[in-house]
DNA sequence: CTCCTCTAGTCAGGACTCCTTACCAAAAGA
DNA sequence: TCTTTTGGTAAGGAGTCCTGACTAGAGGAG
């Protein structure tokens, strides 16, 4: 059972501020006649709640005195030590750090370039000034909290990165959480990408995705699995780390995921990292040999989906990655699919950025509620 | 957002209430000045509460008077009137209904058998007048909700089974909810017997078991995940219904599970039910061919294992089910599953009755959730 | 048997929060 | 300038919780 809040007038009156809040995040610069009537409650509350929340030091009289018909109103809106939440993406095209404001405002965006092969102590520097360049940018020292995206898995106790057989990115370990100790004030959150690519996907569609799966097909193989409208991480984390799952090869043979593409050649060399530039030629060339591949390919897709259909029963699978979304491999693995004990819609991603964009949403959403929940002035910037 | 609940004095009058329910529920009959300290509020406002409740007719005085030193004081418990939730297992073994009260204590239990094959309209007539019958015993007329574990696929949107090609036990389709009507005021929460199980094994657990698996090897293959301590269903509840998963059969080939067991006649006849009697003979002989038998299953039970690991990352794969906890099976697949890329540790079972177990303990905490939140005598027994 | 101790329950007063109603202040339009 | 419209404040009321003091009743010690 959850701790059960001991009712109080105290729990009334926090109650009343964080509804107030809320609300004055929500509409934007507000007086209190509007907040009155945005929040249901009655006007003296509302100046009793903004009294208390000014003396606290977190919302201001903006001096905006602008007006319709009627008396001109006080503007309030929230003070700068709201603080600002810190998005930032990890991935071989590069790193992205974005400044956001509690209102999901982008105030400031970095980008830095990686070398590769990534070497954990160069990326926790690009990481560490990028992300400071960022809020030095949007005028801030530091964040309140920062969500980070990285195109490897993540161990979800320890927020660093896991060292697979096949993490094809990263070389070694990173701890993104230590690498932004200087600039972030809170919390560190770091996850897959694949799993905020599906949050974005989620946040995008119709509001009717709460069981689907996302599959990454790029220079690895990731899934992501949202259950009940939130990501299955797994114990570890690891959950949706499908390199390994067994799909019929070659000859009907019964083998891992990443063998197919070893086997076909299609892998850099030395590595266990696929050759993306290789497989789009693959599935778009014209020959015979070209349309074999295709179907060994699309074989090995459909198999991990069939697995991840059987597992998780979703209701759609959107493919994204740099050639998950090529219409070639799409309408193969369909075709599969369709015949299969458990058809399944497919669709391709179809959100830009996907891995920043869920990072971001999921900033701003932390940065709310601790701005909304916690008493405002116990923690600002200090 | 959430809908944000607008303060007020109701409300916090309806949180006080609501605690002292809550806290006469778990402690049992006492008098307020217990309830006062066990809530933190004070007296005063605990016999405010009290007086509600007891106009409402949720509350009563039990005229018990015993004492220790000192004033005796008035001991109240809930009133008949909080009602009574109704557990119920339908299963191959037979069907088991289970009357409780909202402190989880079984009042009457009846079961019935079912004959092979069975029909819906059989099980459903057997189904309601077993619900029947374990009310009457307990003294009651009707129950405020019923929670019911099936052992088929369970659509979640309509709690209808589901007729899937390798549902073993129900011919047709079968509603419960349908079925029990007549005897249960509220809700119908419908489920498989896996999900029951894994619930139940969890609650038995230390508490730290918030993303396991649990894998059902009986007459069928079923598999329930647990991510972050609750099950997860799918888009249409059929999330763990992994006969089909592709796992290497004989010769090293590609095959879905249900096809290994089929070629090695393990199926009863005519059927896709799984032969147990035939397949623990296999499991436990001695000869060559027993060996090799058990060597083929043994590959297709770490396959679907490790489709299930890669797929969710459990923390453990918990073997339940009629030959689930055969030792001689648990050895065999733990020895693939350690030399694979995805090592997970293997324990079996041990919940007796999990199913019902499960379906209990859910029944249980929703009678709770209906008693302590929604207004007491809004909804009773009419 | 009487008095003392201990606990249950009630009463009175105070502090606080939210609400309704009324009133004042200030700006735009007639 | 007057009217209309809107923002903000003041006063009073209702309701909730709390503290502290008081009464009621039962058991035990002397």
């Amino acid at each position: 059972m959850a701790t059960s809040t001991k009712p109080s007038l105290d729990l009334l009156r926090q109650l009343s501020d964080t509804t107030v809040l809320t609300a004055l995040i929500e509409h934007g610069p507000s007086t209190r006649a509007e907040l009155a009537s945005a929040t249901g409650l009655s006007k003296p509350t509302v100046t009793e709640s903004m009294r208390r929340l000014e003396a606290a030091g977190a919302v201001l009289d903006t001096g905006d005195r602008s007006t319709g018909r009627g008396r001109a109103g006080v503007y309030y809106d929230l003070s700068p030590a709201t603080g600002l939440a810190l998005a930032v993406s990890v991935a071989p095209e590069g790193i992205v750090a974005e400044a956001l404001d509690v209102r999901g405002k982008v105030l400031a965006r970095e980008t830095a370039g990686v070398t590769r092969p990534a070497k954990p102590t160069a990326v926790a520097r690009a990481l560490s000034s990028t992300a400071k360049s960022a809020l030095h940018a949007a005028g801030a020292d530091r964040a309140r909290l920062a969500v980070v995206s990285v195109a490897d898995p993540v161990d979800r106790h320890t927020g660093r990165l896991v060292q697979l057989p096949d993490s094809p990115f990263l070389v070694g370990t990173l701890d993104p959480a230590g690498a932004l100790a200087p600039v972030v004030g809170g919390s560190v959150v770091v996850d897959n990408d694949v799993n905020w690519s599906a949050l974005a996907e989620r946040s995008a569609g119709d509001g009717d995705l709460d069981d689907f799966a996302f599959l990454h097909l790029g220079e690895g193989l990731g899934c992501a699995l949202v259950a009940d409208g939130s990501v299955v991480r797994g114990a570890t984390g690891l959950a949706g780390e499908v390199a390994h799952v067994v799909v019929p090869g070659p000859r009907g043979l019964a083998m891992a995921c990443t063998e197919v593409f070893e086997r076909l050649g299609l892998h850099h060399e030395g590595s266990t990292a696929i050759d993306v530039a290789e497989v789009v030629r693959s599935v778009t060339g014209r020959g015979a040999r070209a349309t074999a591949r295709l179907h060994v390919i699309a074989d090995a897709v459909a198999g991990v989906v069939a697995a991840v259909v059987a597992v998780s029963d979703p209701s759609v699978v959107v493919l994204g990655g740099s050639w998950g979304t090529e219409p070639a491999v799409l309408a193969a693995v369909r075709e599969r699919i369709d015949s299969s004990p458990r058809p399944v819609p497919l669709r391709p991603a179809d959100v830009p950025d996907a891995a920043l964009a869920g990072a971001r949403a999921d900033a701003v959403a932390r940065l709310r509620a601790l701005v909304t929940q916690s008493p405002p002035a116990a923690e600002t910037l200090r």
